[in-house]
DNA sequence: GTTAGCACTCGAAAGCTAAGAGTGCTAATC
DNA sequence: GATTAGCACTCTTAGCTTTCGAGTGCTAAC
């Protein structure tokens, strides 16, 4: 399949217009937004044979063009231009997130938001999953007489906390025990080593301490659970009814879908490079056949640690959005590492 | 406006038969419903009647009738049967809110979502503040060389967290220094007392350690400022697009609404008994005058917290809803008042 | 007071027409 | 041989009319 100068041309006009004005576009508007003058008819021919490739598509036989998967594709790959970040776009992303930059769930959850609300699609985002990282520590603070809350933090940048009760008052010397012992038997095992079965034989070693550290222990136990699971944010689901291209049943399935993290999150972790795009069948869930999604991972501390991702129509306008999804993953990337001290 | 026995169960049944199925309903359909057996000229006669007294709409000149807005509030006040929560109802609200109730955000959260998914309406939740409560505690955690975690718990049930940076690495003496001062300074401080402002004189008394502790400082006015702030839980706003009564623009625009936590926080906030019911225009919300808001406040250690609510056509299964929003706001309250410990 | 009967109203669905956008093909042109 | 003008053809969309039926309000009889 070898395309002519004039047919890229051609395809890569198709694709611009429709995406930005979302009606199929005919040879004769065609014309006019090309910067070579040919007759209508040409196009027509052009078109056609466009067409007989599978790159365009007719909705019915009297309508214009609109490019089919394939065509996006070879868009994408190779006519597409690449326009960096501009400075009011980066000052924008800048100051939407970096007020919950001290929080790991907030800074994600806040990039989703402004995710979704720059592009007007649906947006999504993972935090840090901790799941190959090993324990750095383990704290433990009162919260009140008979509970406290105990933080477990990991060399992969997550950091999770949980409160629980004891059946008897908490004193700082209990907690200082407590945290001694946690911290000798915890620290440098992988989080994913922290299984319930785990903190049993654990217990069998602390002899008398193991009654009193019980729900401790389970605490613990279920932060760890927590830190290799990352959370998913979803936001702007709503946006998805703007695109008439989309059914109301349609835009169901699409976010029952969004809604189901499990799902999301193989989608999400798909190995390739650290931007994807997907575009109707090929991410292979038979609610996006429609539509197009977008996922730029993010590292924290070197390391592979999430992803924000964006769902909307086909015709999105994939230029300035991969542009400003790699900026913000990376951004993400930085300043959870930051935080995290993991520099 | 005196209802006669025979008109309030015809009200009452037009009112049933239209939740259940919602559309306009006709003398002739209504006959059957009835417990008694009257013609359907007679019904027609009744419902003419009702209608003269703003109880019931037609939506066109020959269509059956509909409740009014009125009409819907005199069905709420006076003739709807209050069903208690079943067995069943019960088992399922707790199998779903128990695994979070260790985190009062986590559990609000949650709370938003069964609601959203029993009723299949939109259910927004908050999370208690603490603009009433005075500061209980302020705890320091190390997280990492250079980052520490400030956990502020309030007497109002709330407990915020947050991790900053300092430029030095930090040590356990000097944390315990930092805690004592802290804790010395600000129990039982009101927390809406503590303004940046406030922090600001509090370091002036501080001498040499001021400039040490400012990042401190700082993550404590942060907490503080987000214990007095509720957070707002918005869940299932998709399952709106299930009732044919709202045309897509109308979702958009209450959606939006919910997604704006200033204007929803007020709305949820007005003072009345626990349980309030605004429908259509009762709201004062333009966005709403389609929709009917079910709201039920919650209360912590005795005092008023935050409150759960959802928002749906104003054709709503109250009887069911109302009954199972009681019993879930009684329930997160119970929880939050045990998780801490202010029983 | 209740009911049967009936003319009337009005919206939803179905069918029809005309308009228009866009195509593919053919024949003339460069 | 590629390009273009011209034209017949296709198919959707919008607007209009017609039909159908559910439901009403009124009247007169019970």
């Amino acid at each position: 399949m070898e395309l002519s100068e004039r047919q890229r041309k051609i395809l890569a006009a198709v694709v611009e217009s429709y995406i930005a004005v979302g009606e199929p576009v005919g040879s004769k508007t065609l014309c006019d937004s090309l910067d070579f003058r040919v007759s209508s008819a040409t196009v027509r021919n052009e078109m056609s044979e466009l067409s007989r490739m599978g790159l365009l598509v007719q909705p019915h036989t009297s309508a214009g063009r609109v490019p089919s998967q394939k065509g996006y594709r070879v868009y994408i790959d190779s006519l597409m231009k690449r326009r960096p970040i501009s400075r009011t776009e980066r000052q924008y992303l800048d100051s939407m997130i970096l007020p919950a930059a001290y929080d790991p769930e907030k800074l994600l959850d806040g990039v989703a938001k402004v995710l979704a609300s720059m592009t007007k699609y649906a947006a999504v985002s993972t935090t840090p999953s901790g799941e190959g990282g090993v324990i750095r520590a383990v704290q433990l603070v009162q919260t009140s007489r008979r509970t406290a809350m105990v933080i477990l933090m990991t060399s992969a940048g997550t950091m999770k906390s949980r409160v629980f009760h004891c059946d008897f008052d908490l004193t700082p010397e209990i907690l200082r025990v407590f945290f001694r012992l946690l911290n000798e038997k915890l620290a440098g095992v992988p989080v994913t080593a922290v299984t319930p079965a785990y903190m049993q034989t654990l217990a069998a070693s602390l002899g008398d301490m193991a009654m009193m550290m019980s729900s401790t222990l389970m605490a613990v136990a279920d932060t760890a659970r927590e830190s290799i699971h990352s959370e998913v944010c979803l936001n702007g689901e709503v946006n998805l009814l703007c695109y008439p291209e989309f059914g109301q049943e349609e835009i169901r399935r699409i976010i029952d879908f969004l809604s189901c993290p499990a799902e999301l999150v193989s989608l999400l972790s798909r190995r390739g490079s650290a931007l994807q795009v997907f575009i109707g069948r090929e991410s292979g869930r038979p609610e996006l056949v429609d539509s197009s999604v977008i996922v730029s991972r993010y590292a924290v501390g070197g390391k592979d640690a999430g992803a924000i991702a964006v769902v909307g129509p086909m015709r999105m306008d994939y230029s300035k959005i991969i542009s400003n999804m790699e900026y913000l993953s990376d951004s993400v990337g930085r300043m959870l590492t930051e935080l995290m001290d993991l520099e």
